[in-house]
Formats: C-alpha cells, sequence, structure tokens
DNA sequence: TTGGAATGTCAACAAGACTGACGTAAAATG
DNA sequence: CATTTTACGTCAGTCTTGTTGACATTCCAA
C-alpha cells in the first residue's frame, strides 16, 4: 500500500502533469471571471469592486485593515475602489463604538443587490463545473486549491470558512 | 445507486460549498502567480510576459494570430509585451516560408532560461500541492478546472495537451 | 501627554488591458 | 490582373488597478 502509494506519487507528478495544471489554472481563471466581468461591465465597475463587495458582504462590519489583509493590496488601491463604492451607495461607513478610528464596512441595499446579482452568476458557472465534475473531484479540487495557497492566506481562507 | 448519486450532488452543492470553491479559487490563484511574479519582478518583466513566454514555449512556431487567441488579449496589448522580448532577444522571430505575412515566434537560449526559471518555481509550488492532495484529489481537481473553462477555450486547452 | 496605530488623501507613476484608426505586405479570390 | 481579405505592426488615447511616498487627522494606550 506504502509502495504503491510512493510509487504512484512519483509517476503522475510528470511535468507533463505539472504544466497541465499550470494551463489549467489560467484558462479557468479566465472562465471563473468572465461572467461577473460582463455583469461589472454594465455598472462601470472592475474586478476590485466585486472582490471588495464580495467580502464585505462576507464579512459584515469588518474594519479597512482586515479588508486589505484580505485582499492583498495597499490601502490607496483599496481606497479608491472603496470611495466609489460608497458615493454610490452600495457600500455604507460606521465608525467604530469602541475604537472610533476604525470604520466598519457593510454593504447597503443596493450593494447587496448587486453582489447578489455577481455571485449567482459566479455560483452558476462553478455549480455547473461541480456537476460535471461530481463530488469526488470536488473534493479533490478543494483539497489541491487550498494546498496552493500561501500559507497565511490558507488561514485567512479557513477563518473565512467558519466564521 | 442512481438516487444515491442525486441526493449526494444536490446535497454538496450548497451556497457555503460553491461559495468556498470561489474564494478557494481566489486565494490559490495569488499563491499560483506569487513565485513566478517575484523572479519577473527582478528583470522587470510582468504576467504578461510569463504568459507570451510560456506559450511559445509551449508552441514553438506559433504566429502571433494563434498566440492572441490562447492568450485571449488584443494584438495591441500583446505586440508591446512581444517587442520588449524580441528586443532583449528572449524571443526570435522567423518570418513563415509559406506565408510570408506571418511571424513565426520561437525562444532563444535566454529566453528558454528564463522560462524554465519561471515554470520551475511554478511547478514547485503546484508539485508540492499535488503532493500534499493526492493523486485522487488532482485527477479531481483537474477536471473541475477543466469544466469551469469557456468552451473555446476547453478547446484551446485540449489541443495544448495533444500537440 | 505623547507616541504610535488606523485611516484618509494627494500626487505621481507603471503595467497591462482596451478601442479606433491607419499602413504595409502578401495571399487569396473573382 | 485587379480587388479584397488576412496578418501583422504601430500610433494615439483611455481605463483599471496596482504601486510608492508624503502628509494630515483622529484617538487609543502607555
Amino acid at each position: 500500500m506504502q509502495n504503491d502509494r510512493s510509487r504512484e506519487s512519483l509517476l503522475f507528478l510528470t511535468d507533463e502533469q505539472l504544466r497541465q495544471g499550470i494551463e489549467g489554472m489560467f484558462f479557468a481563471y479566465r472562465g471563473f471571471t468572465a461572467d461577473p466581468d460582463r455583469i461589472l461591465d454594465k455598472y462601470n465597475y472592475g474586478r476590485a469592486h466585486h472582490r471588495a463587495l464580495h467580502f464585505i458582504n462576507r464579512v459584515p462590519g469588518t474594519n479597512v485593515n482586515n479588508l486589505l489583509s484580505i485582499l492583498g493590496v495597499t490601502k490607496q488601491s483599496l481606497n479608491r475602489v472603496l470611495r466609489t463604492l460608497i458615493e454610490h451607495k452600495l457600500v455604507s461607513l460606521k465608525i467604530g463604538t469602541k475604537d472610533r478610528r476604525e470604520r466598519h464596512l457593510y454593504l447597503t441595499e443596493s450593494g447587496k443587490s448587486l453582489e447578489k446579482q455577481l455571485s449567482t452568476a459566479q455560483s452558476h458557472r462553478m455549480r455547473e463545473a461541480y456537476r460535471q465534475a461530481g463530488p469526488d473531484a470536488v473534493a479533490g479540487f478543494k483539497q489541491v486549491l487550498e494546498a496552493m495557497m500561501d500559507p497565511k492566506l490558507q488561514v485567512t481562507y479557513k477563518k473565512l470558512r467558519v466564521s
């Protein structure tokens, strides 16, 4: 068993297999973003807006620093996106009661509505891919994705899972 | 069996499951590009250069149009990248013998060397992720990725596989 | 009370994507 | 042979999203 396992592990990790994984990630990510991108275009937003909406929805009341660490961009970059979302009333700010330096972020009703539109489109493709591949494949898919993350992001990812 | 299958399929496709897949793709893609990005930075290149090098290496002698359809960008965008790669002697041009309008693209020795550096770094992470997840997980990973692609890109992806 | 943390903002810049328009060479076609 | 189409390059301008650096404000905590 241990031997079979080892042999298999050695065999299946050919350069060709790895290359397929690399190209798979590249092409799949294009598909992954394609549907939301079309919706965002209509409202003159970009992927950065989508990401902000997604994680504010996911962690309502998050402060800016927390969001920054999830998104992995600079505050200046996030701030520009956040400013337009606030101007357009998709995101609302609440100044912290305990620590009044902190700004807590929430989606407004229209923010929730757009987020829903985007996640529905993205989930639809994900659902179809899951359905085609089957439950076992999905389990494997997630295992590999998780193992591919930087350790810190892996922690972030898991935290989101339980919160 | 059919019933179990159906029930399982319905059960495991919860919103939470789909959301995890979405966030998994987001965080994993960051890991996926992190190592090559560090190398590219040192040479003042970007991801666009990496992608061009990767696919020219993968399909030596490809013409510009074919590369465009793989990368899914405009010719102006690709041209900018290609121009610097040619100036820096990482890529060489050969005018087609049969159709002299076509430019066939090849990596030079230094081009191959940089591509090797990049793909080694990227493969290393992929290999580790594969090793951690195991062979069955890898098979599932690829199935889901493939099912997530746009149909046209799925064809492109498969063509690269056999060529 | 003062240092540092959290946040915002201004400015400048770069990569990398886009559109649109135009030019050239060569192949394909009527 | 004349015309059209194709392949490719290029110029110009715009947009999004990222970066760094500098500086101001607010306010918690030592």
